[in-house]
RNA sequence: GCCUGCAUAGCUCAGUAGGUAGAGCAACUGACUUGUAAUCAGUAGGUCGUUGGUUCGAUUCCGACUGCAGGCUCCA
């Protein structure tokens, strides 16, 4: 009989061990710090609990509050700590489920009434107070009928819910918090003492299994770290998320604003719009460069356009319609693709015309809920950089490694290198058949996997007429915003019964890909806002060169050094008041503006120009032009050499 | 759309335990003629988001509505 284990430590190192050695017997006899520090244990590659008996022959891991695993689990056991907190202040609670995410956990909560910011406040003081008991969490593996008639003589009636979900399971890890008991697959601290870097952050709603059919729960969220230090570089964090608002900056910059009288609708200011047409000039080169034409197609079309491409079944409760007097509905279009779509259809298409790239700066409308509307990231009306390709079957992968190609360079170009990639697939709600469907995702796999991208799955998540690429990019604080796409579509050609005439003199069907580069302009300078914090590379400034006067009797030297920089076309603003040059730069600074140019007696004696860089640095030319030349090429767009 | 919170001058905010409001910046006027992140003084500016109710009296208390913020759902 076999009464004992070997057990390699992650040294190689192998120690034989009593059947039923627990890890935290492991970490005792390896040193008293690291039992100290032990959090859990991955055991065999899996990860359980300091107390959980060792059976057979294992690799070990002593999991500390240093490791990811270690912070995630003191996030899942800051969830049940706060369950504890909670059933304490407000006894007929019913808890749901408290899981870990990015950067802390939450726990939904069923309860007669709201909670409040009061509450949270009262919540976290009595966590805090039960952290600093130290008390030891106990697991107890319980036989299912058991952890049944514990919960259900406590009420927790989500909890039972939960167990039926579970309908294999004969045992459940019960974790005791003192008096207050959690269900949960754990491994989690052996000590509230873990826990003490954490806090709640907010108050929320949240349906119950996430269908907004359901009924709200009140979702409490919490951040939690394995040091004092990394809870406050977090907090730091969103300090300096919320100083790169674009909605804030945007009105310090005054880029753009939204008003009441068209919610979700942007009216741009000639600052915000500079930005807005500098972009589309870029992309406009980009797209003539990489073998794109640009059509305009109309705003609002006859709603049997949106019958026919399934517009109005898929996506008609997001689409705004209006009646006119002749018993007419027309559609705003939220999609560019039907007007695309009749584009192509004018006129005979050969196999020699394909692939056609048909760009389009299309504003399309879509009637969003309220509660999803957010500055520029989120509006019911906004401009995309949108393009349909359409090419034969045996083309289309060739133009998705393009797309893909375009789209990463123009992002690293705008300063953006790390981008994940999702692929979508088919959606419950769907046209055509599942044969043109598993030939449209192998298409987009086949051509990530020839550019050797990785990539997520998204299942379920397609649009209604084909499989999509998101690109998603990461900014200079490393949050993510999903901005370009690409789908691919057998359906909507099929539809509109879209035709060329192949070399055999036969009509075929061509492949139409959909994609957005930028995605939404409006969004995207959004997150451009965020990812510089205001601070524009100077192709995009809005104003690139203040001009500013010491005093003024210089004004005049001024405005000529300004209308030779206005024809060299950088965009400049003069600051020529009696306010003092300190003043002055001051503002500009704020106002972010790449350079400046002061001028005083020495300059308008000279003919020279000071050049003052937002950085504070200064140059002086000898001449205008060089001035000139210096700024100009510091003002040009990414893509022009 | 749902949950919670918020709404005071152009902006950022204070305030009124119910008696029609105040600061800083910005604007305007005047003085100073100024060299690298705020010169000084004065003037003007608000039906306290809208709308009902309670009250002798509401910006303040209560309700409804609208918008905004953070989530949920959805999504470019």
């Amino acid at each position: 009989m076999n009464e004992q284990v070997n057990i390699t430590l992650p040294d190689g190192v192998i120690k034989t061990y009593p059947v039923g050695v627990t890890p935290m017997e492991i970490a005792t006899e390896i040193g008293a710090g690291l039992a100290k520090s032990t959090v859990a244990a991955r055991v065999n590659e899996k990860l359980v609990d300091a107390c959980d008996p060792i059976q057979t022959d294992a690799s070990i891991k002593i999991i500390t509050p240093r490791d990811a695993d270690g912070v995630e689990i003191i996030r899942h056991s800051c969830a049940h700590l706060l369950g504890h907190a909670v059933k304490q202040l407000y006894p007929t609670a019913q808890m749901v489920i408290g899981p870990v995410i990015e950067n802390g956990f939450y726990y939904d909560i069923a309860y007669e009434r709201s909670f409040t910011p009061e509450d949270l406040e009262l919540i976290e003081a009595r966590m805090k107070e039960l952290i600093a008991t130290h008390y030891d969490v106990i697991k107890r593996r319980t036989p299912r009928d058991e952890v049944v008639s514990i919960f259900g003589s406590r009420n927790e009636n989500y909890k039972l819910k939960l167990i039926e979900d579970m309908p294999n399971e004969t045992h459940m890890g019960l974790y005791y918090h003192e008096e207050y008991i959690d269900m949960c697959r754990g491994p989690h601290v052996p000590n509230t003492r873990f826990l003490e870097h954490m806090t709640l952050t907010k108050v929320s709603g949240a349906y119950w299994r996430g269908d907004s059919k359901n009924e709200q729960l009140q979702r409490i969220y919490g951040t939690a770290w394995a040091t004092k230090k990394e809870l406050r570089s977090h907090l730091r964090m969103l300090e300096e998320a919320a100083k790169r608002d674009h909605r804030k900056l945007g009105k310090e910059l005054d880029l753009f604003h939204f008003r009441e009288e068209a919610i979700g609708a942007v009216f741009w200011h000639h600052k915000g719009w500079k930005v807005f047409q500098e972009l589309i000039s870029y992309m406009r080169r980009r797209q003539h460069n990489a073998g794109y034409i640009e059509v305009n197609t109309p705003d609002i079309m006859d709603l049997g356009l949106w019958e026919k491409s399934g517009h109005w079944e898929n996506y008609g409760e997001n689409m705004y319609t209006s009646e006119t007097a002749d018993d007419k509905t027309l559609a705003l279009k939220p999609m560019n693709c039907p007007g695309s779509v009749m584009m192509y259809d004018h006129g005979l298409k050969s196999y020699r015309d394909l692939p056609i790239r048909m760009a389009e700066f299309g504003k399309v409308h879509r009637y969003e809920l309220s509660g999803a509307l957010h500055g520029l990231m989120r509006v019911r009306h906004f401009t995309q950089d949108d393009a349909h390709i359409y090419c034969k079957e045996e083309q289309m992968l060739e133009e998705c490694t393009k797309i893909i190609h375009l789209v990463l360079d123009i992002y690293k170009q705008l300063g953006f290198d790390d981008i994940a990639i999702k692929l979508s697939t088919r959606p419950e709600k769907r046209m055509g058949s599942d044969g043109i469907w598993d030939i449209l995702e192998a298409a987009l796999i086949d051509s990530l996997e020839a550019l050797e991208l990785d990539y997520k799955l998204n299942p379920g998540e397609g649009a209604f007429y084909g499989p999509k690429l998101e690109f998603v990019l990461r900014d200079a604080i490393g949050r993510d915003w999903q901005c370009g796409t690409l789908q691919v579509d057998m359906n909507l050609p099929k539809r509109f019964e879209l035709d060329y005439v192949d070399e055999d003199g036969n009509k075929k069907t061509p492949v139409m890909l959909h994609r957005a580069l930028f995605g939404s302009l409006e969004r995207f300078i959004g997150i451009l806002i965020e990812h510089h914090a205001g601070k524009f590379p100077a192709w995009l400034a809005p104003v690139q060169v203040a001009i500013m006067t010491i005093s003024e009797p210089f004004n005049e030297y001024a405005l000529e050094v300004g209308k030779s920089f206005d024809r060299a076309n950088i965009r400049l603003e003069y600051d020529i008041g009696r306010e003092k040059i300190g003043y002055k730069i001051r503002c500009q600074t704020l106002q972010k503006v790449p350079f400046m140019i002061v001028i005083g007696a020495q300059e308008a004696e000279k003919s020279q120009v000071t050049l003052r860089h937002i950085t504070g640095e200064q140059t002086t030319f000898t001449n205008i032009q060089d001035a000139i030349d210096y700024v100009s090429d510091k003002c040009k767009a990414p893509d022009i050499v």
